[in-house]
DNA sequence: ATACATGCAAACATTTTGCTTTGGC
DNA sequence: GCCAAAGCAAAATGTTTGCATGTAT
């Protein structure tokens, strides 16, 4: 059974800042595992406090907003829109594509594991625009089954 | 031919807000022009001036944020994630849907009329969560030409 | 005359930065 | 020991609100 996970492992991330001249600390890990186990987008205070049960220190909030930074442009992490006013992230591990279906009454979020649709486009897309290196990002927002209530 | 701007233009704003026992001032007038005359997503800040050049006073940023929250209350208007610190927002006309293709390295925004290959997973999605009033956003990111080279 | 709409200025939330201290290599 | 990372606190940015004034009906 291929491990999937070992392509894209706090293992792997390490690396990827070695070779940049950059270091794999306690907290980073904190920060990055809290991200692995999230079970949706987190803000920053989310992952602050998710990482403070990672290892018994909660890193400071500065540090966790210069890591997630840092994740994101080495492109590990990217903000996901929920329309709220804090900002929301998640691992960009490529063999997860979530999409997100968020309640616009009580600001439910779930994950939505369709078959993409949006693959094609893309490359179409690049193609027709002269844009490279895709990505994109797609949310559903709808009134959940209690709010309908 | 068909006039779909007659479906949502001034007039229908203003009805839909006697409706409400709300009114369309000048004020409004502006800011609802240059929304329709966007040429593509706008802060509140770029909106303020654009309705300032529509009539001649310049209506004040909390006028304006509370004129777009309004018209996002009815469902007239919507935020675009463009991933940058300020909200961008757009009209909600049903005739126009657009997608958008985000530069990530200089920010240009591109407006795309795909034939939308979301239709039919939002009816799919309403049924199998139970959501209903669903709307999506669809946003590209990648690199353009000129910052490629 | 009665509300709704506006302007102005202040409050708030969140993000971002500067600088000093700590700690990985 | 050197340089990156972390902590702390302050600044910057963007959003939101309260209240007095103006204006449409």
């Amino acid at each position: 059974m291929p491990n999937h996970e070992a392509s894209f492992s706090l293992q792997k991330v390490s690396e990827l800042l070695r070779r940049e001249g950059l270091r794999m600390t306690k907290k980073r890990e904190g920060i990055l595992r809290a991200l692995f186990e999230a079970k949706g987008p987190m803000t920053l205070q989310e992952i602050q406090s998710a990482a403070g049960q990672q290892s018994a220190a909660t890193p400071d909030y500065a540090t966790v907003f210069r890591t997630v930074l840092l994740m994101e442009k080495l492109r590990l992490v990217h903000k996901v829109n929920l329309q709220r006013s804090r900002s929301h992230y998640e691992l960009s591990d490529p063999h997860k594509h979530y999409d997100h279906l968020v309640c616009r009454d009580c600001g439910d979020v779930v994950l939505i594991d369709i078959p993409c649709p949006i693959g094609d486009s893309e490359k179409l897309i690049a193609r027709q625009y002269g844009f490279r290196d895709l990505s994109h990002s797609l949310e559903f927002f709808g009134v959940c089954s209690s709010c309908s209530k």
